[in-house]
RNA sequence: UGGGGUGUCGCCAAGCGGUAAGGCACGGGUCUUUGGAACCCGCAUUCGGAGGUUCGAAUCCUCCCACCCCAGCCA
């Protein structure tokens, strides 16, 4: 057997495989699942979960299935199943013809629990939950063995069959695994196994009244799957030995259960608890506001699918805590982007320039370059005339040294178009504000290049006044302003919320090329940043939302001026 | 005071006894009809700390310190 070929960086858990089959462990076979709970949305740390699942299973010819686990019917609903699927699609993964469900194996791990019953490895519990909580004492006190855990084997399988026909009411009893109240690790003091719930599921109804702990069912739904690793988070280490001890006592097939450490990112919350409250509150406006890291948040942000897995490679997989840098996700965005998206000129703040020696009726059909990474993506043709509109920033009465854009008496270049020069300023009487520019052009710098070889020191973008575009432009920061707003103790994380985090901008004007762009149609606003249409969008006017800036240097000049 | 983990550059992260990869960020430069992109250069004498073993230690041993997770009939 030769081993594959290894492509993206190394990691601990891909050394383990790599180890594994050289011992031609599992007959060489990888088959990996990723499991969620479809209890809520999908977000970027469930991405580096997929990425690890689904992109070992690719590496190494093996497989990797989806699984929900879907063993608490009273968190969970189908709403979020078709959600899920559709995100691990877009990120650009398949399971093929496997989809499983913990549901599907209802049967066999009741079956399994009869067997630990009859090997004496489980009792029915009849203590309260809040007994059994004290039973089982405290990080440093071992628990008590509860009074039922001697029952006989006929009783205890007397009395979980009656709990499996609804004989018992909720909360009365519970099965419960036998092993050792007296452990360091609380998993291993007579764990529950079966609760009784009388609440009927998602997906097979009133079948059941009692319900499999995750505990139990993962790692058995694991083995019947024929899993070979197991991949969690940091949590479940102290699972593990639970996990093994199930699978020992029936004798089943034995995946391997591998512990990485969950992504955390900065200036935003990866806690489902957290986003949903979020949601509820109305801090943002759903589950897919682009302001949230959920994998539809981010898709209507305008992120890619390539961007996301290029990070999670990038980011690495281990053990140790981290809180990786928005910043790289931003970059592989952009580098992305940068190779495909169209470019295409808008004004954000519109500032009014009149163009004085240009004739009143002339519209002349510029060549812009759609993209310059990109010969393939062709040329497109812009309109030019007297009033245009440039961008209110590009302009400044009083500049200060490094400033290098339009300022009066100063001649710029109109990317694709003239040269042209300010000659006067109108300003607002009572604000002092630029209002309008008056402009002269250079008729021979037509396509921005001057006969003589005089150079300017900024391009600038535009837009021709009568030919452009309304749009509606949202302006996306972080959601918080902490690095790590889960660090930040005795502090309620909603009030570190970025009042900031959205700007929308109503009276942006876009070049026409972009009238018939679809929803989700990306592009890069020239020297602004990557933008996407968002469905908002209508026949009356388009909508748009920033994805992510340009790198900036003006802007860096301006904050270290600033210091 | 129990059990399980983790500590390598500002942020990620390789490294597995032979003398500290890479990416992001940051700083400097080249080029440029995007102050974008691209390209070049710089950026840990040191690996949580202290001892020890060894010709040689981030890697092995000992002790210490810090941080994370666990007391749901959640996953």
């Amino acid at each position: 057997m030769s081993l594959p070929n290894v492509s993206s960086p190394p990691n601990f858990i891909r050394n383990m495989i790599l180890e594994d089959l050289k011992k031609n462990k599992n007959d060489g076979r990888v088959h990996t699942r990723f499991p969620p709970e479809p209890n809520g949305y999908l977000h970027i740390g469930h991405a580096k979960s997929i990425c690890i699942n689904f992109g070992l299973a690719r590496e190494f010819d093996g497989l990797c299935n989806l699984r929900f686990d879907d063993t608490n019917p009273s968190k969970e609903d189908v709403e979020y199943v078709e959600s899920i699927k559709d995100s691990v699609r877009w990120l650009g993964f398949d399971w093929d013809d496997r989809l499983y469900y913990a549901s599907d194996y209802f049967d066999q791990l009741y079956d399994y629990a009869i067997q630990l019953i009859k090997k004496g490895k489980a009792f029915v519990c009849d203590l309260s939950p809040e007994e059994i909580r004290e039973f089982r004492g405290t990080l440093t006190e071992p628990g008590r063995n509860s009074p039922y855990r001697d029952r006989s084997v006929e009783e205890n399988l007397d009395l979980f069959q009656r709990m499996r026909a609804g004989e018992f009411k909720e909360g009365s009893r519970v099965l419960r695994a036998k092993i050792d109240m007296g452990s360091g690790n609380l998993n291993m003091r007579d764990p529950v196994i079966y609760r009784i719930l009388k609440v009927s599921h998602h997906r097979t109804g009133d079948k059941w009244c009692i319900y499999p702990m995750y505990d139990f069912a993962h790692g058995l739904s694991d083995s019947l799957e024929g899993i070979t690793h197991s991949i969690c988070t940091l949590e479940f280490e102290d699972h593990r030995p639970l996990y093994d001890w199930f699978l020992d006592q029936l004798g089943v097939f034995h995946p391997q259960q591998i512990e990485f450490a969950r992504l955390n990112l900065t200036y935003t919350v990866m806690s489902k608890r957290k986003l949903l409250k979020l949601v509820q509150e109305g801090h943002v406006h759903g589950w897919d506001d682009p302001r949230m890291p959920t994998l539809v948040g981010l898709r209507r942000r305008g992120y890619t699918p390539e961007a996301i897995r290029v990070f999670c490679e990038r980011i690495g997989v281990a053990k140790r805590d981290s809180v990786v840098d928005l910043a790289l996700l931003e970059h592989c965005l952009r580098e992305d982007l940068n190779l495909r998206a169209p470019r295409v000129m808008a004004v954000l703040r519109p500032l009014k320039v009149v163009i004085e020696n240009y004739a009143e009726d002339l519209v002349e059909e510029l060549e812009a370059v759609n993209n310059p990474e990109d010969a393939a993506m062709g040329t497109r043709k812009v309109p030019f005339s007297r009033v245009l509109y440039i961008e209110r920033d590009d302009f400044m009465e009083n500049p200060p040294k490094k400033f290098f854009r339009l300022a009066p008496g100063r001649e710029v270049r109109l990317r694709y178009g003239y040269y042209i020069k300010c000659v006067d300023l109108i300003k607002d009487e009572t604000s002092g504000e630029p209002v309008e520019l008056r402009c002269t052009y250079d008729p021979a710098t037509r396509g921005g290049w001057s006969p003589d070889g005089r150079k300017v020191k900024a391009t600038l973008h535009w837009v021709s006044a009568a030919h452009a575009l309304n749009a509606e432009v949202r302006l996306y920061d972080r959601l918080f302003t902490k690095p790590d707003p889960s660090e930040e103790k005795d502090v309620d994380f909603q009030s570190l919320l970025n009042p900031n985090s959205v700007e929308v901008l109503k009276r942006c004007k876009i070049e026409p090329s972009v009238a018939a762009a679809a929803p989700g149609s990306r592009f890069q606003f020239e020297r602004q940043g990557y933008f996407c249409v968002d469905p908002d969008s209508s026949n009356d006017i388009l909508v748009f939302n920033r994805t992510v800036q340009l790198r900036d240097t003006w802007a860096k000049i301006m904050q270290a001026e600033k210091k």
